[in-house]
Parts: structure tokens; C-alpha cells; sequence
DNA sequence: GACTGCATGTTGACGACTTTAACATTCGCC
DNA sequence: GGCGAATGTTAAAGTCGTCAACATGCAGTC
């Protein structure tokens, strides 16, 4: 009746008791150390000495699995900027806090944070909107001091900032400047981003 | 003797003659038609006639394929951020008209792109090295005439510029904008993302 | 407290996929 | 003309995702 064991595990009783959890547990794990390309429901369910089969009374297939583990990870995702724009007062160190929180999150969960952006459902990305709400406010915060262009749709200022982040989480996850031989850590990305956008 | 077919098509000589080849041509058209979860090495084979052990007398295996069209990918993306800078004189324009390609790259060969810039040995890496040049050398006319800094490192410039430009084009290409309800066209992404980076 | 239904697990199988080893054919070169 | 290397084929192993048929046991009812 324990839950969810971590390596090949027998098990007594015949139901596994807290398979749901486990799975996601599992499949979180076995991201991390794999990538998505590694990622295998067989093997997930060989892990937790379960029967292949046994992952489907719980997930439709297994793009159902990842998902739900992208909307985990939203949930995630959004709770890093929410905790991390609540020790900034300025609007100024509001959007570094954020920026800075973004590329944290993509650094500390590479997996999740590319399956949570590659093509998904419309399910997914639905439930990926209030994540970004932090970042919109920030900007109409900026605006009002007069650190972003009070005249323009402050919806048009957030794509193009999250955007910013966004490419800036892309290409430094995957070594993407290496191409142009510098290598710096995420504080420095952001603040030489902001210096750009923000005036 | 033909060179590569497009539909499970029937040889009359043993060998196929152009396999290499119309295995590329072949997978960048699988890729465009079904994603890159949908490209499986064996249809590949057998939309060209071929035994599914063929294509390995030319690629290693099937990540090398696709670092193959990588490579080719970044070729052509070189060449039409190259022949867009062409059109302009102003340093603005300059940095208008390498967004734009950008963004139309991305979209026009959204399967391609995806592979290009997910995860891939460094082989790849280097490859695309020489893509992002026209970049750099557009930041530096910017500089020049007052629309960037001047004082500022122009790796530190591009990167932050690219950055913009590759997540505009990331979260367009899945539809991120969605969140924010505005569906712009790449124009106006990279219009006013501009707008903010320059001065 | 036995009965019963539903959630949850297992078994076994199918078809597709990647990859390899062993064998066949042909091209190009001496 | 002959021969080796390049390029195909066949057959197989091993993995994966998925499903149908069957087993087990938990919960609630009489």
C-alpha cells in the first residue's frame, strides 16, 4: 500500500494504489534524465513494476500523459514568477525579477519546459494563459513610471518582451550562443535584454 | 536510372541510383507534411521503393538524417536572411528586413526549424554558426548611425536582438500569441519589437 | 456479512519503428 | 574480363504504443 516506489519495485498488492501520482512522478523523472526523445511509457511503467498496459487505465496514450505534465508545469511556471514578482517593488526590478525567473525555470526544467512549449493541444495552451498574466502586468507597472512607451497596447509590450525571454530561455538551453562565443549566466542575459527594451 | 521518387514508386534496376538525395528531398517533404513526431525512417523507405534497411548505407542513422537537413536548413536560412538584408541601405530597414526573414523562415519551414533548433550534437551547432553573421554585421551598422548603443558590446547586442527575434518567431509558430489575443502578422512582430529595441 | 459493480491491474498480442548482420547486385577501375 | 567497393535486399532482434480480454479487489447495498 506504499505509493509510488522510484526504481523497479515489486509490489504485494495488486493495485498499485497511487498509480496516477506515480506516473506523473515517474515521467518527471525519467524527463529529466532522458529528454523527451527518452522518454518511454513502456519503460515508465517497467520502473514502477507495473504492467505496460496499466498507464492507460489512468492516460488516454501517451501524449495524454505529457500533457498533463505540461499543465503541471504551467502551474509551476506560473507560481515561479508570481513568488518571484512579489520581491521586486520598482517595475524596473519587477521585469528583471520575472526575466530572470524565466530563464531559471527553463534552466532547471529543460524537459518539461520544451514539452510544455513544442506543439501541443489546444487543451495545454489554454491552460498556459494565466501564466503569463504576471508579465503582463509588470508591463502596464513599467509603463506608468514611464520605462516603456505609455501610448502603446500594453498587450503589443508584452509579446514582444516575453518574447525576448522567451528566445533568450530557447537559445541559451541549447547552447544556442555558443555561436557567438559568449557565455553568460542568466542574470547577465536579462539585464542586458531589459537594458535594451526598457528606457 | 530516375532520380528520386515522390510516391512508392517501382524500380526496375537494382541499385536506386540517388538515394542520398531523395532521401533528403524526401524527409524535408515527410517533415512539412507530418512534424517531426510523424517522420519515421521505414515510410521514408518505402514512399521511395526502397528496403527500410537502405537508408543506412547513407546516413548513419536517423538523427543523422535529420542533422543532415539541419545543416541544409541553415544553408538556406543563411542565404534568405542574406538575400533580405540586400534589398536595404538603412542600418533600421536592414535589421527590419533580416526580422522579417526570420520570421517567415520559421514559418514557411515550421518542421525544419523545429529540428534545427531542438536538441542536436554539436556538429549541428557549428553548422549554423555562419547563419547568424548578417545579424551581427546589422547591429554594428546600427551602432553606427545611432540606433544602438555605441558603446555597447555588439555580441551582447545581437544575442539580445536574436533572442527577440527567435522567440517572436517560436511563439508565433505554436500559436503563444494566442494568450494574448492578437494575431499579428510578422510585419508587425517584428515592427514593433523594433520599436523598442531601437532608438 | 455476502453480493455485486466498477475502478484498476495483468496477459498476450498486433503492427510500426530503429537498427544490425548476412547476403546480392552492380559500378568503376585495373 | 575480373574484382573490390558501393549500394541494395532479406531477415531478424528488440523496443515501443496500444488494445482487447481477463483478473482482482474496493465500496457500497441488501
Amino acid at each position: 500500500m506504499q505509493s509510488g516506489p522510484r526504481t523497479p519495485r515489486e509490489r504485494t498488492t495488486y493495485h498499485h494504489g497511487a498509480l496516477r501520482e506515480a506516473l506523473l512522478d515517474g515521467a518527471r523523472e525519467m524527463l529529466a534524465e532522458r529528454g523527451v526523445e527518452g522518454f518511454s511509457l513502456s519503460a515508465l511503467a517497467r520502473r514502477l513494476g507495473v504492467s505496460t498496459a496499466a498507464p492507460y487505465r489512468h492516460f488516454a496514450d501517451r501524449d495524454a500523459l505529457l500533457d498533463a505534465l505540461c499543465v503541471e508545469g504551467y502551474a509551476l511556471f506560473g507560481a515561479a514568477l508570481e513568488r518571484a514578482g512579489r520581491t521586486a517593488d520598482d517595475p524596473r526590478a519587477l521585469l528583471h525579477a520575472l526575466g530572470v525567473a524565466y530563464l531559471t525555470f527553463a534552466r532547471e526544467h529543460p524537459a518539461v519546459f520544451g514539452v510544455m512549449f513544442a506543439e501541443r493541444g489546444d487543451a495545454v495552451i489554454d491552460a498556459g494563459a494565466p501564466t503569463f498574466e504576471p508579465l503582463v502586468d509588470a508591463v502596464v507597472a513599467a509603463q506608468d513610471v514611464g520605462a516603456l512607451p505609455a501610448g502603446t497596447d500594453p498587450r503589443v509590450l508584452s509579446r514582444t518582451i516575453w518574447a525576448s525571454l522567451h528566445g533568450l530561455a530557447v537559445l541559451s538551453r541549447q547552447r544556442g550562443f555558443v555561436k557567438l562565443r559568449i557565455d553568460d549566466d542568466d542574470e547577465a542575459l536579462v539585464r542586458d535584454a531589459l537594458a535594451l527594451l526598457l528606457r
